[in-house]
DNA sequence: GTTGATGTAAGATAAATTCTTACGTTATAA
DNA sequence: TTATAACGTAAGAATTTATCTTACATCAAC
């Protein structure tokens, strides 16, 4: 017989995560080796406990789920996350993906969708019942390229926008111009005419503005 | 009676096509309204039909599904689009369904999954089915997080590491200052040393770094 | 053939950054 | 249990940068 899969389970709610641990624990497949109210405890609880599986609720108090999962990667512990949840919402599903978790179950789910879910994150794989992947992709798969008529390609000129992808990556004003081979002073107009033509004042605004029409430079990975 | 789903068929296999235009005016909610053998027909076709829903393979002579899927798009016509192909790949499930593609279903689906699809597209809902779902979302998660050894959560301290949002973003030392309640000064100290921290120089290089890892501010859609 | 957008730039002033140095508080390691 | 390093905080002086204003030539469009 080979060895239980060793769960750590956190939620705010006691009586729920007593529940979760008589479920499991009734199945052969399952123990759980500890429990967490938050995400500090979660924390604590791994620098002592050896488990496989995290099952996780994204709201706690002090150290919320999505925070306690980023940090846990950060760290570099290896536990499998599983996210078990009331809300079915495409932004927490899609950040706690993105965060680190492997899967997503909701807590209105059958206890079978749970051990199946368990099961999968515990050998490395992704798990979403239907509707939630549904739901993520289109979330995934609509924010992609922005179409919207006054965005910077036809609002400002070539020579502004090139100058505009200096100034988000952060670069002054006089080392874009050593780079494209302009007086500082030609830099500056065009930053100050680009402010003008959008309105702002701030350069963070502008910086802003090219974050939403995805001007960023490419992630350098 | 409500009107019947007027399909196009696009496939270079004739009998395939022959097949699928029996199996599908055969139901009461469809009839297959034309047909087309590669991309560049369907575009033909497009412009003296009016369908609704467009069933077409990826791999076809002259134009392919993918490029004419963009032609489509980009000449504005409303037809909803089903990929119908042998392929089950996660490049081309993601590539067809960014072209602008509602759903993807395999040549070797059951009938029923084909028809429930065009419903679906056609109703302007995306329709995969949940192993496709699975696929597709592996490759779009996967291309995301960093999980880094050095990155700004285990390098940069909690304040660093909040400044250096703000810095990203564009703010000045001196408004961060303002907006942290801190002193110009505190705010130079904390850049000073994560430039030191990352062996950095030049406060473009400390945007990229933020890039690099993510701590891009959310999009501001 | 004037108007408007664009690419280019200088001078003077105002503002922001950088460099250095410092100090109390925690962890943490010796 | 005391050093020691990391962290959060900050000031003064020196320097670099940005800002504001103004200017001009070109090219397209009207």
């Amino acid at each position: 017989m080979r060895s239980k899969i060793k769960i750590i389970v956190a939620d705010d709610h006691a009586v729920l995560r007593a529940g979760l641990k008589l479920l499991l624990n009734n199945e052969t497949d399952f123990i759980v080796v500890g429990e967490a109210s938050d995400g500090e405890d979660v924390l604590t609880l791994l620098e002592k406990t050896n488990a496989d599986v995290l099952i996780i609720d994204l709201s706690m108090p002090n150290m919320g789920g999505l925070e306690c999962i980023k940090e846990i990667k950060s760290r570099g512990y290896p536990i499998k996350i599983l996210v078990l949840t009331m809300y079915e919402d495409e932004q927490y599903i899609k950040e706690a993906m993105r965060s680190g978790a492997l899967g997503y179950v909701e807590k209105h789910a059958v206890d079978t969708e749970l051990f199946i879910a368990v099961k999968a994150v515990h050998m490395g794989q992704r798990y979403l019942n239907p509707h939630n992947s549904q739901l993520l992709l289109n979330s995934l798969l609509t924010t992609t390229p922005k179409e919207n008529a006054d965005n910077p390609y036809t609002l400002l000129s070539p020579r502004e926008r090139e100058v505009l992808k200096y100034i988000v990556r952060g670069y002054s004003m006089s080392q874009i111009g050593k780079m494209l081979c302009l007086s500082v002073k030609t830099v500056d107009t065009y930053k100050t005419r680009m402010m003008e033509k959008l309105g702002l004042t701030k350069k963070s605004q502008l910086v802003d503005y090219a974050l939403k029409y995805d001007l960023l430079p490419a992630k350098s990975e």
